[in-house]
Order: C-alpha cells, then structure tokens, then sequence
DNA sequence: ACTTAAATACGAATAATTTCGTATATAATT
DNA sequence: AATTATATACGAAATTATTCGTATTTAAGT
C-alpha cells in the first residue's frame, strides 16, 4: 500500500507523453510541450529532473542526452487522480460522475454501446 | 462566453459547503473544515475574502458577522471542473473516463441501473 | 461601564510550483 | 584545432497558494 503521489499539472503532462511515446529525451519532451504553448528548455528539464527526483520517472544517463521513462503506470495513475477527483468534486459518487460526463459531452453510439456492455459485464460478474 | 476560473482545492472544499448548505458564515464553514483537518480561522476567513475577491462567491455585510453563498452554480462549476479533468487526463476522452470509473468502484445494482436509463435516455434523443 | 469574546481587515511569513539564467561539459561542425 | 551548437546541473527569481499574527471593531456577558 504505496503511498499515491498525485503529479502536478506539468508534471502529468510529461507522463502523458512518456506513456504514449515510451521513452523520450528531454528534446523530445520540450518541442511536444512547445506545440501548444511556450515553454523554455531549461524549464522542461528542470521539471524531468525534479520528476526523477520523485521517483516518477527513470532516466538513463549512459549517454549524453539522457533518456527518460514513465517509472508509475498509466492506468495506476489515472485510477488515482480519478479517485482523488471523484472524492474531492463529486463527494466520492462515481455514479454522479458518470452521470455528469455522459450528460455534458454526447458520446458516440458506439462509445454509449461500449459503455452499457461493460455494465452488463460488472452485472454479470455479481 | 465567460471564462471559467477553476477554483483551488481550497476554495472547491468550501464551495462543497456553501452549495450545501446555501449560505455559510466564515465560522460555520470553519468549523465544517475542522472536522476533517485543522486550519485556524483567519486562514479560512482569508481564503473566503479572496474567494469574494473573485467572484466566486457573493456575501452579505449587513449584519456584523458576513454570510456568504456561492456566485457560482454547482451543476455549472463541476462541468467545468470535469471537462478541464478529462482534457488532462483523459485526453479528451469521456467515455475513456467513465470506463475507468465504472471498473474502479463497482456500483451499485440501481446505480449502474440509472447509468443505463440515462443512456436510453440519450439515445432516445437522436 | 467594564471586561471578555468573537468578528473582519490587512499584511506578511511560509510553502509549493514554475520559470529561467548562468556555468560547465560534451558533441558536432568548420 | 577552433568554433558553434546542444546537453545537464544548479541555484535563484517569480508566481501562486496557503497560513497565520496582529490590529481594530463590534457584540455579549457580568
């Protein structure tokens, strides 16, 4: 029973990153950042080193570009901010959040069959 | 198209109170605080000040101690909050979020039984 | 009336996060 | 080999959020 860090806003971004891409150096990690807003390289490596410094993340330093990793899976991770945003937000009701993400945004047909076949699934599991 | 100030954790935690219970002194939502956590009550009483500051929340001062209520609307503010939620973590993605919180907490039998109606629902719709 | 209790105002200390300047080292280019 | 470009390290400035001490005012209790 780890204790869940929750990373900070930046600090979630990169992960995005690192997840979708595996592994990146900290070049790589500033031109994504720069596409949508300005950020300086110095920043973005300041923020990967206090990331490794945390344990959020794994670097290797053979070489001279240091090449870094998501250390806390995606899932994991996301599973906890969910529950840190359901309780703090919707009172720990997942059931209102769902209500209310499903109520904001019209989802596909396809996503709401998705979405009432795995709760066929959970049902079934009882 | 007003732009949305996403309030702070702090400020979340007492908007929750004033949404509650519709209006609050700066001592009843202390006391409320301290229930979970301890903090002294002139932090409380700034985090409300800057909260009106704001605008997010309007208070009256006719009397010498000010109520307070909330400027901002509960349904309005937490569709906000998950849009802004859903953005950064689940790249956009509503249905990824609601997959997740349907499979971290089992819900309920009526719950998951209301998801479904509410997804009728919209289907119904179009 | 006097004392005590409880409220707001205000500014400043603390803490956490983000940003970036500068120094230094290493690789690439000429 | 010398110059230029690109890395990391490190510290500190800037920002934002949180906490709280102190002064002052007003109400309540004696």
């Amino acid at each position: 029973m780890t204790e869940f860090i929750s990373p900070t806003d930046s600090e979630l971004e990169v992960l995005q990153f690192l997840w979708h891409y595996g592994e990146c150096s900290v070049r790589q990690i500033n031109d994504l950042l720069n596409e949508k807003r300005e950020v300086g390289y110095t920043t973005t490596l300041k923020i990967m080193q206090i990331m490794n410094e945390k344990g959020l993340v794994d670097r290797d330093t053979a070489s001279r570009v240091h090449i870094y990793k998501a250390r806390i899976k995606e899932t994991h991770t996301k599973k906890n901010l969910l529950n840190d945003f359901i309780s703090t937000t919707f009172n720990g009701s997942s059931q209102a959040l769902v209500m209310q993400a499903l109520g904001n945004h019209k989802a596909s047909k396809e996503e709401l069959q998705e979405i009432k076949d795995l709760i066929e699934q959970i049902e079934n599991k009882k």
